[in-house]
DNA sequence: TATTTGTACAACCAAATGGTTGTGTATGAT
DNA sequence: ATCATACACAACCATTTGGTTGTACAAATA
């Protein structure tokens, strides 16, 4: 078991997930993504870890604050991805079919 | 840590990522899957217990061949949940431009 | 019938995960 | 100067994960 550290990975928890829907609404400090979050700061802190070493979060510091924004176009990867699966789905009777237009007009 | 089983956690892993690329150009038996693997028939197994929990592939029995059967619509559920995050961003200064918009025309 | 093939089940393992508490340390406000 | 705030770092913990080996068994095939 490699440490992965991917998009894919980066959504698969849903407290990242939830992270991730409450910066979508704008840049917040860590005491702000904690709140009503159920879990320590702590807790947060180490989801913000690995969500910034996916890229799909960027840290600024500001004063003693730290903030929070997200980076939606990571998740592109994620849509790629999908959208390859459907494709070879698509294709799958292909073959199929050309086979059979091929006997046909043998 | 509740034993978390949906369609983010099926696709975390990049093993199961293979599986449902080699699944979407057909359905194929457990022996196939296994093949070129890299890993052991077992561990396969186990990616498919994982996989079948999450609804992604229906087995069906045939003899004493086990198919699997990729259930690509589950996906969706992933697609939705980027763009909810995509429309928030996207509606993310809305207010700001409302009361800009608002100010300018008092 | 004997053997190979396709699979299932159980136990085991190290590492990762998702949390916690406890402590220290800057920064900003009173 | 003091105190509250916002954070970082470390240690600890139970559970999950992603594999492995070993054994057993039913179905095809020779």
């Amino acid at each position: 078991m490699i440490e992965r550290r991917d998009v894919f990975q980066a959504i698969a928890d849903p407290t990242r997930r939830m992270i991730i829907q409450k910066l979508s609404k704008g840049a917040l400090n860590i005491g702000q993504i904690v709140a009503d979050s159920g879990i320590t700061r702590q807790g947060i802190a180490k989801h913000l870890k690995v969500l910034s070493e996916c890229g799909m979060i960027s840290l600024t510091q500001k004063g003693r604050e730290q903030f929070c924004e997200v980076r939606l176009d990571q998740l592109d990867e994620v849509i790629d991805w999908v959208n390859a699966s459907r494709k070879l789905w698509n294709q799958r009777f292909e073959k199929l079919d050309k086979f059979l237009t091929d006997e046909k007009t043998r």
